[in-house]
DNA sequence: GAAAGATTGTTGTTGACGACAACAATTGCC
DNA sequence: GGCAATTGTTGTCGTCAACAACAATCTTTC
């Protein structure tokens, strides 16, 4: 756009009276201090990232870890029974299952019952996987515990107990 | 519609009489109950579709709420200052910014003192229109009370106030 | 003072995710 | 038997985070 580039201005130091303010401590969040859904929405991401990055060496994600969870305390679930429970689209769950199926994690039967639906059961390795598994996302949780104090998190589940 | 699933009364029953397991009420979680993340996930998305449904007549999401609010605490704020601040990415932050900009609620005005950066500013409307969603902010919050109680919500922000 | 490196805004891509819509196969209902 | 509803699937669309590359500009360093 603008061709002329004769940068040879005389020094005018950004960093020397007038401060800046680049650094986010300084600046003020005003009314979005006090909004739950904020705050929510800030330790939503962290927690997340550490589940992702605790449970990275064996490539699991939340959602992935919930399903496994799900199926592995109810076998033989429908993937609608379990889309509904998790709050997850069914379009959605496909795409999940043909990922965990792949892996030999989960496999899909077809449901005497209803032969419209698939009953869901963990593989052999799906089990010792999700124990696995089990075990980093204790880890986890205990990272939760050390970033905001035991009780706080004994809190905080208990405030949103409702919403699981 | 997706977290609090309206509850279905009648227990629906298979054609060979073994209970099928459908609803979500009976279906257990397992370790899922216990894990901070899925609580947290959960009562965020109920958050989120209450505060984008209340300020549905002014079409302000949260995000876009978030980045008004700091520009009308802290104006003449670069890009990367807001963007680093709310924990957004700065190439995300253009989309917003060119969004909210053509409605005339933001300005981009060139920075002396940077030639790269812009210094970000509400218009007058932005502070008018500001002010207005404030109070429809406001009133999700009350809704948010009126979900888990005054008392529980400001427990949870005073745990979670290390996230902002 | 000029070269080298860092920063800012921008554009683009990728992938996870939620919301919808349409479809075939199957079931339930009347 | 016929018709509506359900289940799994495929597809599209939009949001959002994470990167990567780039031009313009600033800062650092020699």
């Amino acid at each position: 756009m603008t061709a002329t580039a004769p940068r040879t201005f005389p020094r005018k130091r950004a960093s020397n009276g007038t401060a800046r303010r680049t650094d986010a401590d300084e600046i003020g969040l005003d009314a979005l201090v006090g909004h739950a859904g904020y705050a929510v929405r800030r330790f939503q991401i962290w927690i997340f990232q550490d589940f992702i990055k605790t449970l990275g060496d064996v490539d699991i994600r939340p959602t992935q870890y919930s399903v496994l969870t799900v199926i592995g305390a109810n076998p033989g679930l429908s993937q609608m029974a379990v889309a509904k429970r998790l709050g997850i689209e069914r379009a959605r769950l496909v795409h999940l299952l043909d990922s965990l199926e792949q892996r030999k994690l989960v496999k899909r039967v077809k449901s005497k019952a209803d032969r419209r639906s698939h009953a869901l059961h963990l593989t052999i390795q799906g089990e010792t996987a999700l124990a696995k598994f089990k075990r980093l996302a204790a880890e986890h949780e205990r990272h939760v515990e050390a970033k905001i104090g035991k009780e706080n998190r004994a809190q905080l589940l208990k405030i949103l107990a409702g919403f699981t």
